[in-house]
DNA sequence: CTTTACAAACCGCCCAGTCGGTTTTATAAA
DNA sequence: TTTATAAAACCGACTGGGCGGTTTGTAAAG
């Protein structure tokens, strides 16, 4: 076999078992020597690979990030004509994909933050462009940001294991966010707020039944 | 010095020893040692208080839950009258009161899940109680666990420290969030949902939902 | 005197990282 | 093609420190 393909497949073994024992196992009982036997390797073939524990997470890490980021451009490409916001429909979708991926992906972020606080620079980084993306587009950006937090407090409710929402009530409640139609009703010219009740009724027939 | 209270003093330095710690150096770093030496006890005084490590964490997350309860509880009594969903209105109050906690409070639940995911099953049961009562008395149940959502979300990527948002930002988010009069526009019946969705939903005539 | 609160040395285990050695691949001279 | 040499990938025993927890001793409270 390749030499450079050797390694890959050697690197590749390692993060999927290290995803694996985050997984199954959580976050504290990623070791390198767990690593080295999920994956089959030997610690010195592990620590060939990555000269650090650091390392091994930083690269789980980049690697979670580059599948999202593929996922991100496709479904893009897929609404960027559709939407008329296509960054921040982008980001819910990938927020829910995150949340419903089997692998439970971002537990990797929970390892890396235990381990290393300092690693979350990267994903935070990347994070404050899509946000400028969203804000750039959205006629209202504050309810923008708050669709996207409302996607996040799912997931990571989630990942804390410490949700009170069942599966259907997840899938229903990503559905509304994404659904653009469901929020045009309360859209604020930015820099204006105001306190009103009345309802502009833009998309549905039927009014709100209790007010105060 | 009155024994019982020489205990809850040492108890209650170590635990105040064990949020310094995680909020300092992350909750990788919470050891017994630690939390000996930062506060002043000797690593055997720790242990007579508090039998294994596990019994610490458990402490500090009930600890931190008392505190939040008692907020929660004396936020409610102040809007329970003015309030149309005061459930709602006390819990987002909360959350925002968590993300802004100086000591960085919910922290003890990232060091909890680290070392023992089941420690969760407080948290998370308290959390359902709370969730029922919002939905009860929520015209639109879906739109407040959706604000709830958008709460949890800005409160757990800033404790990750991946959050994109500013603090100014994060302040104006929340009290949009807690305006009622800025969500009543789009307030949906329950079990109802508009036909204008653009985007297709998985699920369906799920049943009928319980009404306050 | 008995019990409780604390101190400090200590134990065994686990973990990240090291190290000398072996196997596999790459290069190239014969 | 064969052989020689070097480099890269890999192995697994080992080390030193840190960890949770125990044990023994001491002083204060009751």
């Amino acid at each position: 076999m390749d030499n450079a393909t050797r390694s890959e497949r050697s690197r590749n073994a390692a993060l999927e078992a290290a995803i694996a024992i985050i997984a199954r196992d959580g976050p504290g009982r990623l070791t390198l020597d767990a690593i080295a036997r999920e994956s089959g390797l030997s610690k010195g073939g592990v620590m060939h690979q990555f000269r650090t524990k650091e390392a091994v997470l930083k690269a789980l890490l980049e690697r979670q990030m580059a599948h999202f980021e593929e996922f991100s451009t496709r479904y893009m490409a897929k609404v960027s004509e559709s939407s008329a916001s296509p960054n921040l429909a982008t980001q819910l979708a990938t927020i829910r994909e995150a949340a419903t991926s089997p692998n439970s992906a971002a537990l990797a972020l929970v390892a890396a933050m235990v381990e290393n606080p300092r690693l979350m620079a990267l994903p935070r980084e990347r994070e404050m462009e899509r946000m400028a993306a969203i804000r750039e587009e959205a006629a209202d950006p504050d309810l923008a940001m708050l669709r996207w937090a409302g996607a996040m407090g799912l997931l990571l409710s989630a990942l804390f294991g410490m949700s009170p929402l069942g599966k259907e009530e997840h899938q229903r409640l990503f559905a509304r966010l994404l659904d653009d139609g469901q929020w045009s009703g309360l859209e604020q010219p930015a820099g204006k707020r105001a306190a009103k009740s009345s309802v502009p009724s833009a998309t549905k027939a039927a009014g709100p039944r209790k007010r105060a």
